[in-house]
DNA sequence: CTACCATACTACTATACAGGAAACCAGATG
DNA sequence: CATCTGGTTTCCTGTATAGTAGTATGGTAG
């Protein structure tokens, strides 16, 4: 596909899912869920974050295929789907590093 | 840096880029920006957008240094300041590429 | 069965922000 | 100066969604 076709409609979809990224609190499921498949209930203790609030960001992270969802008697274990993830995010940091750099030049200058 | 020493406000911060990024309206920019340097006038055009509204846009982008600014005489004219724009695209497009032939393969298995 | 626990759903409030209209500002030009 | 043009900022409205509290569902244990 690639972002040279660059309709509308792949516009909307690109936009959706960089939504899904633009939320510290979805970041830090998806950092958390770095060290391998956790529960719901880890997932509320590791990210301080309250119970319902996380169950919706995980569907929502879920509907976009970010994460994987299986169901063990009691439990449901959530799991990165999609490791490109960090990959944008090492991007977006690195993009921060030239920000910093740039703002420092500044300030020496 | 690296997505790897992840603090809040690392998090924070990476999630106020993917923000921006997530507008189909500023993609449409930041894509229209590809061909190079352009007017506000010329991005309303382009987008079909109202000036107001790409004008803000335009700020918000700035002030992310994803576009750099230039006033000559009337016109200000604004470029891509940060290529990997696309780049963080691409990804997302590989991911939609991977997401619907798994959609695919469920409809046909 | 009942009691319990993990998770999901519903309803609500508060906040953020996109978009549009109009006021406003800055250079250019006569 | 007055005026035009291109761009910015302000105010407003509607919509989307984060977060929270309370409730419902569904599996498990006794």
């Amino acid at each position: 596909m690639g972002f040279q076709t660059m309709t509308p409609d792949l516009m909307a979809l690109i936009a959706e899912r960089f939504k899904a990224l633009a939320e510290p609190a979805r970041l830090r499921i998806l950092n958390a869920l770095r060290r391998g498949e956790m529960t719901v209930s880890e997932l509320v203790e590791d990210t301080e974050l309250g119970q319902a609030n996380v169950s919706k960001h995980l569907q929502l992270l879920h509907n976009l295929k970010f994460v994987s969802r299986r169901k063990d008697g009691l439990f449901v274990y959530y799991a990165l789907a999609d490791k490109r993830v960090f990959q944008l995010c090492d991007i977006m940091c690195g993009r921060l590093e030239s920000e910093m750099k740039a703002r420092r030049k500044l300030l020496v200058g």
